[in-house]
DNA sequence: CTCATGATACTCT
DNA sequence: GAGTATCATGAGT
């Protein structure tokens, strides 16, 4: 499989996920139509990222050549998924946060349940259930169809001008940096959220 | 629409 | 043991 994408260096991943927003995501019988997506780096630049500390058992996908799944278990209940970005050795990631479904909408309203069409994959643990994926995708391939997701370039392409960018959702650290991309007005971007730090009772 | 809160279990220190 | 790249719900504006 060759796709320049696949070749951009881990240095550039915030440039690497903008120009996923419009691409389109398979996996178990639906596809979704990207339209907000955010970037983490490696380790020792990116404090918010899992690789920040050097690979762990968890983050080791991420180390690894681009174009695999990275998924997994946040908060106790909720998958994320992510699409390994930069060559092997180096860490990065484009978190997959949110889309419209724009095939298999049956599948994805069972999935999820009674919510309005536009809230299916508004999210990334929303986008995560209606996809029907789980850690099993982890450490797959996106390209190549050997895993049961497929990431394929747009087919309406994103003009760069109707993209906009800010802070990633719910991350403890780095709030500043920009890394978060989105198109401007697409109803089902997710609502900005910033992080709360939880205590134990 | 915007907050605020709790559920929940995994990972790393 | 502490913290968490979230979501659904419920009350307030």
């Amino acid at each position: 499989m060759d796709h320049p994408w696949l070749r951009a260096p881990a240095a550039h991943v915030a440039e690497t996920a903008r120009t996923l927003l419009g691409w389109e995501v398979a996996a178990n019988g639906v596809r979704i139509r990207l339209t907000e997506v955010e970037a983490y780096a490696g380790t020792g630049v990116d404090p918010a990222s899992h690789a920040h500390r050097g690979p762990t058992p968890r983050t080791r996908v991420m180390f690894g050549p681009a174009g695999y799944a990275y998924t997994y278990f946040v908060f106790g209940m909720h998958w994320c998924l992510n699409v390994v970005c930069g060559g092997e050795g180096e860490a990065a990631a484009v978190l997959l946060r949110a889309g419209e479904v724009v095939d298999g909408l049956d599948l994805a309203r069972k999935r999820r349940g009674e919510v309005p069409d536009r809230d299916l994959a508004r999210g990334p643990a929303r986008l995560v259930v209606a996809l029907g994926v789980d850690a099993t995708a982890n450490g797959t391939c996106v390209f190549d169809g050997t895993g049961p997701l497929l990431l394929t370039p747009s087919t309406r392409p994103v003009a760069p001008a109707a993209v906009s960018a800010g802070p990633r959702v719910g991350v403890a650290a780095a709030h500043e940096v920009p890394w978060r991309f989105w198109i401007t007005g697409d109803p089902t971007v997710s609502p900005y959220r910033r992080h709360v730090p939880r205590r134990r009772t």
